[in-house]
DNA sequence: CGGTACGTTGAGTCATATCAACCATAGTGG
DNA sequence: CCACTATGGTTGATATGACTCAACGTACCG
């Protein structure tokens, strides 16, 4: 499934010199540049699926991915995506559990696979890397607390303009104004938490309260504080 | 607000030989043997809220612990539990963050407090503890990805049961087959994230299919199977 | 004894899910 | 090139789960 894409080196790669990499030291930086895998993976692709045993992790050089839970009835929740730079798949290497996400590509993208075992070493071995790796997680973690109380408490109307404030501010836009990321209106749904239906109704009354605009699954935000203030944040 | 009480000394702690204590070398028991200080909170004793700065973090001797979230409208929304044995405060702390929690005694409890240097020391320097702090963490991680998944497509009578289970699991039953957990209908409410009424009603409806039995705040399972049919989990 | 916090029940309302039909688009294979 | 199918988007009608509001009961506490 995925293409493999050895072009992509290390030491040309500007993730280096961001995030956790940038804590590593020479030796442990030629290692993972030595071992990493490179590979390439098209629109609608799974990189790892819920129960796989992971061998790895995975840090993302380009492209959008999304991950989710599989509910009950078979419907996905999105619970994050991943884009430049991130890192996915290793809250199950650490755990030694099978994945308990899926992670399909919404935009094409290319990512480097490092084995579990260079990433035990170096949570061991390197105390800035474990803490900056720490400090990822907790983020991540205060994130999902946080979205547990909004989704908890606050109506599908207000989750759906806090979550277009957040891909406003995740992806950009670009300089027609457009959010840097398409998502169908299930994958809407499917972050929100509601039906497709009820996103569909909720963004043609943004469009008619001239908060965004649409142009198929290209959408613009108009109105940032109107959409703040409908979100409640 | 809190009584100090250094009758508790780590050496006799059982704490130690689980969890991450026990990766500590003898120098760093020492240590926190000697730098922790010992409190004691009463029910209803905040031990630290939404927007603090945190000095350190504590670890649970004894008792239980609220952690929970204030929504837009004040309304409180639980993420999780601490008992014996378990840390908290500890994200803010990593993150260099005002704590975004509120963390509230609902049964009389001792706590050790843990300085934020000695936190960070002990992820920089000991490998072993940094990596089952992050497993810690990651768990905690998973559960909140997992709660999310169950709020955004599961009915409040569907959650209602599966976090009676979960009180189950996590507080075990006493002689008499109680939950050894005590919470009013609210507090019960801002777990599952719904209205008290709701939880009434529904706390009734499976006291009349033989589910569980009620005694004031004490609930006894009657019926496993039953709730786990009705929670799909 | 009044006060406060918690629990319970009923009635009405509303947001949202569900069901169903229909349209647009694009890719597929004969 | 034309059905053919699949996928995604939209709209309307209807059903209902859950919230809100309000009243009242109960128990404990100083």
């Amino acid at each position: 499934m995925p293409i493999h894409d050895d072009q992509i080196t290390c030491d040309s790669c500007f993730i280096r010199s961001h995030s956790l990499f940038r804590h590593l030291t020479d030796e442990e930086f030629q290692h993972i540049s030595l071992n990493k895998i490179t590979e390439s993976y098209k629109r609608g692709s799974i990189i790892y699926q819920e129960g796989n045993r992971m061998k790895g992790f995975f840090c993302v050089h380009s492209g959008i991915i999304k991950i989710y839970k599989t509910g009950f009835d078979g419907k996905e929740q999105i619970i994050r995506f991943a884009k430049t730079g991130d890192i996915i798949g290793y809250r199950s290497v650490l755990n030694n559990e099978p994945a308990c996400t899926t992670s399909e590509v919404i935009a094409d993208c290319v990512v480097c696979h490092i084995s579990s075992n260079t990433l035990f070493n170096l949570v061991k071995n390197n105390g800035n890397f474990a803490l900056e790796l720490m400090q990822l997680t907790c983020v991540e973690l205060g994130e999902a607390n946080s979205y547990i109380t909004d989704i908890a408490q606050k109506t599908v109307r207000e989750r759906l303009a806090e979550v277009l404030l957040h891909l406003k501010d995740e992806f950009k836009i670009d300089s027609a104004g457009y959010l840097n990321i398409l998502l169908t209106r299930e994958e809407l749904a499917n972050i929100v938490g509601t039906a497709t239906e009820s996103v569909i109704r909720l963004l043609s009354e943004f469009k008619q309260d001239q908060l965004i605009a649409v142009n198929g699954r290209k959408i613009k935000i108009l109105d940032e504080q109107g959409l703040h203030r409908i979100s409640n944040l």
